[in-house]
DNA sequence: GCAAAGATTGGGAGCGCTCCCAACATTACT
DNA sequence: AGTAATGTTGGGAGCGCTCCCAATCTTTGC
């Protein structure tokens, strides 16, 4: 069934039932009524791929999330939550989302060159973006559509992006782990060839030095954003005799809770932690985790909101957006409230 | 960049570099290198859109987790780890994944209709569905392939499915408990109106059953496949005196330790719970949850093999395949070992 | 050495749609 | 009424590919 057979069902032309698809407006009332009660007799659809043949656009949006965040399984809840907030916009404004997930980052050039050639999603949703990777070179050289999910490596002028507002974040939470006592602060960073993760360590650095003290190297511990680099990342500062420690990612704080109270310290009477996302599980430890929140599922549906935006050309590009952080303090930082 | 210009780079006909791409055998050897030359030179890649209207098929595999399911923020990593498994194979066998997330369900006949006519995934895992939705009537009819990732509530014969064994994991829990003492042995269930749920319910009753024990109405909870379920369950279960609960899954028997310990009862002491999934936090949960283990990875991944074997014709309709289930034995059922 | 079989090649047709343009119908205005 | 402007319609061309068939080239067997 296609458009022909429609229109000779509706006494018109192939052209006359196209109109009344694309609503277009030169349609006489008489013939787009006949037309659509054609359609709907039958269930019409038309067909996709010959569409996009012509117009070149497919209305799918491509979500790459890569192995390197191989927080995906399990213990991260960061991006199906991300995923839930991209899905309610794609929904929404009636695009469909084609999703790869755990893309090697070996073979990143291989699938870089498949996306972006292939053309199958009209623009990209990426991150986990490491430094050099081929796919950020890939797009931009192409001049392909996408919104990162992050602060850019680099180019960031040119790149579209939506991200949190990482530095004062951590700013805020070193300030009021200061603010409560604390004096050795410790930090258990992510990937630090992921963008975000560096930028925490930077809200780190600059929260001790803005209150005059002194960054030492030993409590800085490189990490992932998963819980096992919390709670391994704790052994390795146990001997460094922190009395606080600021995590990646809640993960990663949940694990450093369970290393604390594995080696028989008390959380947050012996050490304080912090975490970063506040997703649900923060609320429900214990103690409940004092985190930098920051509205993930926003982040997500604006993304997908900005990329539509640029592909349907209301906007321009780049554009960029910051969403501010908040501390939430819980039990973990200053004991039953 | 089309195909045509690719062969006249490469001195020879449009034919003969569709050959190439596809494979065809009856291609002489210097005419294959000199085609190869050139679209590696040019980095060409075919329209996807063109090929998929002579060749109809998409190389796209669709998959709904609709809002019926509304695990998936969040709480429960279940949906994120069966993705990892289908998508897994999608990468190896070179499919791409399409995703529909929270579909709501009185959206769902049109989902439905545009999914199924527009064409678009050359097959479908499904998920979650609910007794008479309009989904499986509209495949079913329109004879697409799809798998379904659970037991189908209807018309199983005619169904591809990949499921766990609910019902015996169940039973053995429910005979765990009863081996470790328990008598008075309490459910949360699912939502009801999703299979996996009812099968869960029926092992619990049939492991009383063949134990010789009454089932108790008043004992049994209808919930959700969720954190909160599991906590609201519990403190309508409190005034029966239950000595044990098994939930329909991990995310809900986490909510319903808390519920426990909230009212100031201990587990396992005062009462065990067990779980369904062995999803990770299982194991990290104070006390470590008792769970029914079934590799949800394994599922979603098989799953992805089922249809496209179907799809690429390797393996006749219908398929059913059902994954044992293993009852995995931590601290929230017998104390600290 | 030559016919038959087999391997290789090129071009036409067609997948189902959109877009453009020309043709025709209708309305508005002088 | 007559013409210009506007509204409506149909059909051709073309998007980039695959598939088929006919044409050509190569090999093989006697």
């Amino acid at each position: 069934m296609n458009l022909e057979d429609v229109a000779r069902k509706a006494g018109v032309s192939r052209s006359t039932v196209s109109r009344v698809i694309n609503n277009h407006p030169n349609v006489s009332a008489a013939a787009r009524e006949r037309v659509l009660a054609v359609i709907h007799q039958v269930d019409f659809q038309p067909n996709h791929a010959a569409r996009t043949l012509v117009t070149r656009q497919t209305n799918i949006i491509g979500v790459s999330i890569p192995e390197a965040s191989n927080v995906f399984v399990g213990d991260n809840s960061y991006f199906p939550m991300l995923l839930q907030g991209i899905s309610e916009t794609l929904n929404r404004r009636n695009y469909t989302m084609m999703l790869w997930l755990g893309e090697r980052q070996d073979t990143r050039d291989v699938f870089a060159r498949r996306v972006v050639k292939h053309r199958q999603p009209d623009g990209l949703i990426i991150t986990s973006v490491e430094q050099h990777d081929p796919l950020l070179v890939y797009l931009l050289h192409h001049k392909r559509v996408f919104v990162m999910v992050e602060t850019p490596p680099h180019d960031s002028a040119r790149i579209n992006y939506v991200t949190v507002d990482n530095v004062n974040g951590v700013r805020m939470a070193v300030q009021h782990l200061i603010d409560t006592g604390r004096r050795r602060i410790a930090t258990i960073t992510g990937q630090m060839n992921i963008y975000d993760a560096a930028e925490r360590l930077e809200g780190y650095r600059l929260g001790l030095e803005s209150a005059g003290l002194p960054v030492e190297e030993a409590l800085i511990v490189r990490g992932r954003f998963d819980y096992r680099a919390g709670y391994e990342g704790v052994q390795q500062l146990l001997p460094c005799k922190p009395d606080a420690i600021i995590t990646a990612c809640d993960a990663s704080a949940l694990g450093c809770i369970r290393g604390i109270q594995d080696a028989g310290l008390r959380v947050p009477d012996d050490i304080a932690v912090v975490g970063f996302d506040d997703i649900v599980e923060a609320s429900r430890s214990n103690p409940p985790l004092t985190t930098v929140r920051h509205e993930i599922q926003r982040v997500g549906s604006t993304a997908a909101q900005l990329l539509i935006d640029i592909l349907e050309e209301r906007l321009e590009q780049p554009q960029q957006i910051v969403f501010p952080t908040q501390l939430i303090v819980r039990a973990s930082t200053v004991g039953v409230q």
